[in-house]
DNA sequence: CAAGAACTGATAATCGAGTATCATGTCTCC
DNA sequence: GGAGACATGATACTCGATTATCAGTTCTTG
């Protein structure tokens, strides 16, 4: 077994997922390959330190994880699967909302609905 | 003490309120008034079932509740009292970030940043 | 190969949010 | 006034997520 052999596979996992993931989705991604749960957090937990991986909240299921690399997105929560995905583009009109004196420094947009994968089965 | 008087209490304390509440953030509202935690929660779960009052998820700090009467709207959530703030209005532009086969339901936006009172602190 | 540092998986411990319980207080109705 | 139903506050409890611990393994360097 290589030095760290674990948490880069943990970092392939999350290259290779189209949306954030928990460390609990993640892990269940990973099991078969014998990585422990304190392997994610500890790989997610560097990741994040190292800036190569950025937590975000997306609703229900709490921090998810993913690459630092991705652009400015946004993100669609299936509400039958609960899984996270990608969104790639934006939205408009963000800035009349903002009240008066209030400093806006982001924002996060998330769609809620059922994906693709779900509509059909159902 | 009248009969349900506490839970009126809550209730009012969510109607004054400028955005959703956590039922932490409504119980140390109510501190001095006596009311306990429990009581809190029991107000909450009721008004919910009731229909009186929506359970809404912003992003860090887990559920919020708020008077189901308000029209729809985003909220503001400032990173340094971690308060939410209602804001009026909505954005342009969500149909086209939805992926082909994805069925949109409904969807939230969060703006990030620091409130009026926040902003003059710092 | 030897020694020490880093990594790993299992599991115990911790933490916070929310719920259940229980003795007591208060209201309604007669 | 009295009985019973409902409300209340304190607190014990449950549950899931995350972190700490520890013994065993693997790697690096000489």
């Amino acid at each position: 077994m290589q030095r760290a052999k674990q948490q880069s596979t943990v970092f392939r996992a999350l290259d290779e997922a189209d949306g954030p993931l928990s460390a609990r989705e993640l892990w269940s991604r990973l099991s078969g390959t014998g990585v422990g749960l304190a392997t994610v957090y500890r790989a997610l937990q560097r990741g994040v330190e190292d800036g190569r991986l950025e937590a975000v909240e997306v609703l229900g299921g709490g921090v998810r994880y993913e690459p630092k690399a991705r652009e400015h997105h946004h993100h669609f929560l299936c509400s039958t699967c609960n899984h996270a995905f990608d969104l790639f583009g934006c939205v408009e009109g963000l800035e009349s909302l903002i009240p008066a004196g209030f400093r806006m420094t982001g924002h996060e947009v998330v769609l809620l609905g059922t994906c693709d994968a779900c509509g059909d089965a159902a």
